[in-house]
RNA sequence: GGAGGGAUGCCCGAGUGGCUAAAGGGGACGGGCUGUAAACCCGUUGGCGUUUGCCUACGUUGGUUCGAAUCCAACUCCCUCCA
């Protein structure tokens, strides 16, 4: 296993980023010897990454640690198409509008983790629309087109898995490989790129790619890829009780981003240690040694290097705060989620429990307000709430914020605004 | 184009005229135990109002009936076989 003589293959392997590879030997030789240059596609399906992507993005990032090329190709033609890969079902699609959006909100990540400019091993981002949008359909068919079997399209993963479920599968999505393939053609030829990593449920598409480049211009390409990464639980990473875990400091506060992290099983810490922070392996063998109670310090530790990398340093640290006060000391951390009441909503006859658990976004709707309050997970300055129809007079603000809370994690500061 | 099968709540899946807001499971959420783990046990799981109430919901639109997720018709989509 460690006789790989590239750096970058090297740390790619003991931190666990590889699951498999086209071919290892004769990828580690070209970048023990060279720089290479590798790209990962992420399509424009949402306004931000979430932690899913994570992944790939650390591989880029020790891709350009140990001297080589990344390239960040945003999906802007292939999610006009819309990728079959790992879905049960035909994602709606999406309008030109609605992917121009999502791209600009997805690029903003990337310099967090890469960087980027004219320099042998600074990062790009390219947009395949630039050469997807101008095909011309009888042409391409022609010339790439016939390389491709469908019989062996039938059998990838992606599309096996579809027709054995009798779930539907459009002919649009049914070329996404294709088009995959297409790009790393192009990015071998526009930017001598001869690396494609990307998750396992990519493996179809990457190994066309390569196959394309080896038929058309005899190019020796290799592909990457990452295992799956779901939690000691078999979940699929990156859910959480309010949604995905997005990367965007818009779409998902840096606290409960932190919070993520630091709620990592403990199975999970050893493992998610190497992928996501760039703490030195004996270190990692240290925090991951821990035992009982102590594993939460390296939990913290991992949702602050996590977070700090994403957000910023000050962000952790806040967030770090904010989460040792509410836990440890049972206070209430400044940087809780905040939400306004409005004071003449409460001036009147105040602002009733069912009303302010929905206002502060802790629950979806009154009934599960009540139902909350009722199997006794809704606390008001950690106490118990027992009467749902109790109400919030302005008074109760004079001191200050008041903790709303449901169930010992999710917590709101309450404030009054004139 | 022909023949047959199917569409149920977040997901899977039962239900073939009233007792059905719809079994069961998964997931999720809450409680207990703990370490802001895991496992386990318990509870909850359409919306609004709350003492029995109203509304929305079983692919879509109509119909039969006192009454339909359940019967009929048309339509949409999916699957299988045939051409």
């Amino acid at each position: 296993m460690s006789n790989l003589k590239s750096d970058f293959l090297r740390i790619l392997s003991e931190r666990g980023f590889i699951n498999d590879c086209t071919d290892k030997e004769g990828l580690d030789e070209k970048a023990a010897t060279g720089t290479i240059a590798a790209y990962i596609g992420f399509d424009c399906t949402a306004p931000s990454l979430h932690v899913g992507s994570l992944l790939p993005i650390m591989m880029l990032r020790w891709l350009q640690k140990s001297g080589h090329k990344p390239i960040v190709l945003m999906g802007g033609g292939t999610t006009r198409v819309g990728d079959p890969s790992g879905k049960d079902e035909s994602r709606q699609l999406l309008s030109d509008e609605q992917i121009a959006a999502n791209m600009a909100g997805i690029k903003r990540v990337f310099s967090s983790y890469l960087t980027f400019g004219d320099g042998p091993s600074d990062a790009i981002m390219v947009n395949n629309a630039d050469w997807l949008d101008g095909l011309k359909y009888i042409e391409f068919l022609r010339d790439y087109g016939r390389h491709f079997s469908v019989n062996r399209m039938l059998s990838f993963e992606s599309v096996e898995q579809r027709l054995k479920r009798q779930q539907h599968l459009s002919f649009l999505e049914f070329n996404y490989m294709i088009l995959q393939a297409y790009d790393f053609l192009e990015l071998s030829r526009r930017h001598d790129c001869v690396l494609q990593m990307g998750g396992s449920d990519q493996w179809g598409n990457i190994v066309s790619g390569v196959e394309l480049g080896r038929r058309i211009d005899d190019a020796h390409l290799f592909g990457l890829t990452s295992p799956l990464l779901t939690t000691a639980s078999g979940a699929k990473m990156g859910k959480t009780a309010g949604g995905a875990v997005w990367l965007n400091e818009e779409k998902l506060p840096a606290y409960d981003f932190w919070q993520y992290w630091r709620n990592t099983h403990d199975a999970d810490v050893g493992r998610f240690l190497r992928l996501f922070t760039e703490l030195p392996m004996d270190e990692i063998a240290r925090l991951e040694a821990l035992e009982g109670q102590e594993l939460n310090e390296a939990k913290k530790i991992l949702a602050n290097e996590v977070t700090a990398m994403c957000r910023g340093r000050a962000a952790a640290e806040a967030a770090a705060a904010t989460a040792q006060k509410t836990f440890e000391q049972g206070q209430l951390g400044e940087g809780l989620p905040t939400v306004e009441i409005a004071a003449n909503t409460i001036r009147e006859d105040g602002l009733g429990i069912v009303d302010a658990l929905v206002a502060a976004g802790l629950c979806a709707s009154k009934g599960e307000a009540r139902r909350l309050i009722r199997g006794g997970g809704a606390r008001l300055d950690d106490e118990k709430i027992a009467d749902e129809n109790m109400r919030l007079q302005e008074d109760l603000f004079t001191a200050g914020p008041v903790k709303l809370s449901a169930g010992k994690k999710r917590h709101v500061r309450l404030i009054l605004k004139d």
